[in-house]
DNA sequence: TCTAGTGATGACAGCGACTGACGTCAGGGT
DNA sequence: ACCCTGACGTCAGTCGCTGTCATCACTAGA
C-alpha cells in the first residue's frame, strides 16, 4: 500500500463534478477541488492541464472505442459505412447506466462557454484521430476529414438527443437514425 | 474629435497579430499589446473578452454572409443546396488580397492550441447560426443541424486548402470542390 | 539491515490573465 | 453654466497555472 489513495485522478474528477454542480464552474476554484480529494492545488495541475480538463478525463478510450470499430469492418467497406460502424462501436462506450451522470456532466457543461469550448476541441481531436484511421485504410483527402467530421457530427447531434430527458433508446439506435438522415441530405440535390 | 483616436478594437488586432507573428502568443502580454495600440491592458480588455478573442473580431459581419446566402436563395431550395449557396456568399468575404493576411493569422493560431480551440468554438457559432437559419425557412431537426455542421466543415476545410502555398483558385472554386466531395460520399454505400 | 534511488506529492513563490470599483476627461444636450 | 454619458486610466485585487525544491514511502542492491 502507497502512502496516497490510488485513484486520484478518478477521486479529482468526481469531486469536481459534484462541486460544479452545487456552486458553477467559475465558483469552484482547483484548490477547492483537490481539498475535497485530499489533495493539494499543485496535485490537481499534476493531472490535469487546466481546470476544464477534470470534466474529460478518460477520452482517450473513447477514441479508441471509434477506431476499433473502423478496424474491425471487412476490407473494402465506404468511407460512410466505416463511419457507421465507428459510431456502433462508441456508442458501447455509453450504456444506458451512464445516461443520469452525462446528463449531469452536460449541464455543467452547457452552463460555461468555456466548457463548451474544450468540448468541441475535444470532438475535433475526435474527427482528427478517425480521420488519421480512415487515411490509414487508403481513403485519400479530402475524403477522410469529410467523413470523420460527419461521423462526429452524426455523434454529436445523437448524444445531444440520447441525453433528453423524454429520449429512451439507446445512444446506438439514436446514433443509427441520425446518420441515416444525414444520408438522405446528402442525396437531396 | 474626441480625446482619443478612433478605432481602438482594429489598433488592438493589428498590433496583437504582429506582436503574436514576432514573439508568439504565450510570449505576448495583453498589456505589451495595448501599450503597441497606445491604450492600457484594462481598455484591451473592455473591447475583448479575453486575449485569445482579438484575433477574431469581426467574426459577426462573416456569419452575416454565410446567411446572406441563404436568405438570397429562392424558395423550396433543398438545404444542402441552401449550403452551397452560403458558401458562395461567405466566399467573397475572402478574395484573393486577404490571402497573405489570412496566411499570417492561421500561422499564428496553428502555433497555439488555445488559439485552435477558440477558432474551432466560432466554427461551431457559425454553423449553430446557419442551422437557425436553415430552421428558419422551415427545414427541421436534425436536418438543419446536420446541413449546417456539414457546411462548416466544407468551409473548415476548403479555407484549409485556399491558404496554401500551392493553391492559387479562388475560395469559392476551392468550396465547390469540397462540397461536391462530401457530396460524392454521401451517395456511396 | 543499511542505503541510495525513484516516483508521487506538498509547500512556497511568482507570473499573467482577468475583474470590479472608482476616478477622469471630453463632447452633446438642456 | 449644467449634467449626463461614453471611453479610458488607475488601483487592488482573485485565480489559473508553473517552476523549484523538499519530503515521504517504497524498492533494489550491497
Amino acid at each position: 500500500m502507497g502512502r496516497w489513495q490510488p485513484g486520484a485522478a478518478q477521486r479529482l474528477q468526481q469531486a469536481a463534478l459534484e462541486l460544479f454542480d452545487r456552486q458553477g464552474f467559475d465558483g469552484t476554484t482547483a484548490a477547492e477541488i483537490a481539498e475535497a480529494a485530499g489533495l493539494t492545488q499543485r496535485t490537481f495541475f499534476r493531472h490535469f492541464r487546466d481546470k476544464r480538463d477534470v470534466l474529460f478525463f478518460g477520452q482517450e478510450e473513447f477514441v479508441r472505442a471509434f477506431r476499433a470499430g473502423i478496424d474491425a469492418a471487412p476490407a473494402g467497406t465506404a468511407p460512410m459505412d466505416l463511419v457507421a460502424a465507428s459510431l456502433a462501436s462508441a456508442a458501447t462506450f455509453f450504456p444506458d447506466e451512464r445516461r443520469p451522470y452525462s446528463r449531469l456532466r452536460q449541464a455543467v457543461i452547457d452552463g460555461n462557454p468555456t466548457l463548451q469550448e474544450r468540448e468541441r476541441h475535444k470532438l475535433a481531436e475526435l474527427a482528427t484521430a478517425v480521420a488519421a484511421t480512415l487515411r490509414d485504410r487508403g481513403i485519400g483527402e479530402p475524403a477522410a476529414t469529410l467523413a470523420a467530421e460527419s461521423g462526429a457530427t452524426v455523434f454529436d447531434v445523437a448524444f445531444a438527443q440520447w441525453i433528453r430527458p423524454d429520449e429512451h433508446r439507446s445512444l446506438a439506435e439514436v446514433a443509427a437514425d441520425v446518420l441515416a438522415e444525414l444520408r438522405d441530405l446528402g442525396i437531396a440535390r
